[in-house]
DNA sequence: AGTTTTGCACTGACCAGTCAGTTCAAAAAA
DNA sequence: TTTTTTGAACTGACTGGTCAGTGCAAAACT
């Protein structure tokens, strides 16, 4: 439990793809792989369960591996979890501010660049629900170890919608009256709860049919006469 | 135990328990009185930690009761948490169809409705921050033993919001090409995260200025030019 | 070449501690 | 009296973490 020994030389660890990325290709040592398949295996099985719930031998005999391999690779249970956390959200803001980019080059509007960034959004939940799952069940818990890590990887995410949204008020394109971090956090939620629905009750729907529901209701279509 | 608690230290959020509603009258024995108080221990160390790492001698000791007590009013550590998803739920309900009913009575229109039921789910956000949050954390998991329970829960949130957006659509107040199920899920998503944000990160804002925010996000002010 | 050594990655039985749930006699309300 | 609560002891299963030992492929050596 108490751990004196100070981690000597902490490992600088290389995080690659959430899931297997069916080429192992060069430079992946055997040990990478190990990781890999144990990232695996903890995502899901902590989305379906939560953390405490879930065991480290569950997480090692799904990712076929013995329990000292997990301990061999992770000085502990919540490292393993806090490494997973930062590569996850890690890949979801490159994603979003990709996406923003790329409207941008691409020359469209403010409006376009959220759009866009919902969608990549969409687009990566539908990639990873695990991930997300496990996301969202954590992100408000008080009072855990990786709290600060929690909220490094938070602040992330909504930065890069907060980006946009100031750039769209500054270029005259949004109101100046709404608030930067509440539309932000509303987006999130929005784009969160409306996606974790869809993968759970409506999985046979399309990205783009979600997408398009989504940007109806952001552009206020909803209270509005009836579109033609 | 361990209880490393901090004593005074600076609070992230101040989580009030679920407290007595505006009296109930009719039976209030003392066996009521006692679930109650277990009710509020439990939300608040479960929304802390989850339900795993939650032990039942914890709730009891906060509860101020002995562990046989927690025993003798509930079967289970899992029954209690059910009869709490079910209390919980039961009180969001209400107050989400409680507002749009007042609001019809005034003579509101549907827009009017929904934007009520949003000032109703802040309010109770508000009120219940550790529900709230235990509901969410809980909500997407799988392969958990209160998974139909969450489930029936989930649908009279939803149908209570679906219900007033398909009013309003009949009306010809809303487009008839929104997505009822998806828009409402939508509708709490944002509700959820921007008031959970809201509790956690700006507790000194007042409830009229997120609602504002909201409102404004929803009628799609957000991309438009900038109001007078 | 063939042989020996090195050390990384992995193994799984094991340990010390924890937890949900039980039991029950006695006390305190009601 | 009857209902409800107490509080401590107890059980049996489970858990995070440990550690002496194994396998093996690439070096080092002869």
């Amino acid at each position: 439990m108490i751990h004196d020994r100070i981690a000597g030389g902490p490992v600088p660890v290389t995080i690659r793809a959430m899931e297997s990325t069916s080429v192992p290709s060069g430079g992946s040592s055997r040990r990478e792989a190990t990781r890999q398949k144990l990232y695996e295996a903890a995502v899901t099985l902590i989305a379906e369960q939560g953390f405490s719930a879930t065991t480290v031998d569950e997480i090692a005999e799904r990712a076929g591996v013995a329990k000292g391999t997990v301990y061999y690779n992770f000085a502990s249970k919540s490292v393993l979890f806090e490494e997973l956390l930062r590569h996850g959200v890690g890949l979801l803001t490159a994603s979003l501010r990709e996406a923003a980019e790329q409207s941008d080059r691409d020359g469209g509007s403010k409006v376009d660049a959220l759009d866009a960034m919902i969608r990549a959004g969409l687009g990566f939940i539908a990639r990873y629900p695990s991930f997300t799952q496990l996301y969202v069940a954590e992100l408000w818990r008080t009072n855990r170890a990786w709290q600060s890590t929690l909220m490094v990887v938070r602040r992330e995410v909504v930065a890069a919608i907060e980006d946009v949204l100031r750039e769209g008020v500054a270029a005259g394109e949004f109101s100046d009256e709404i608030d930067v971090p509440l539309t932000a956090a509303a987006l999130v939620g929005m784009v969160l709860v409306a996606a974790l629905d869809w993968q759970a009750f409506q999985p046979e729907r399309s990205l783009d049919d979600v997408h398009a529901s989504l940007s109806r209701l952001l552009q206020g279509r909803v209270s509005g006469s009836r579109t033609a």
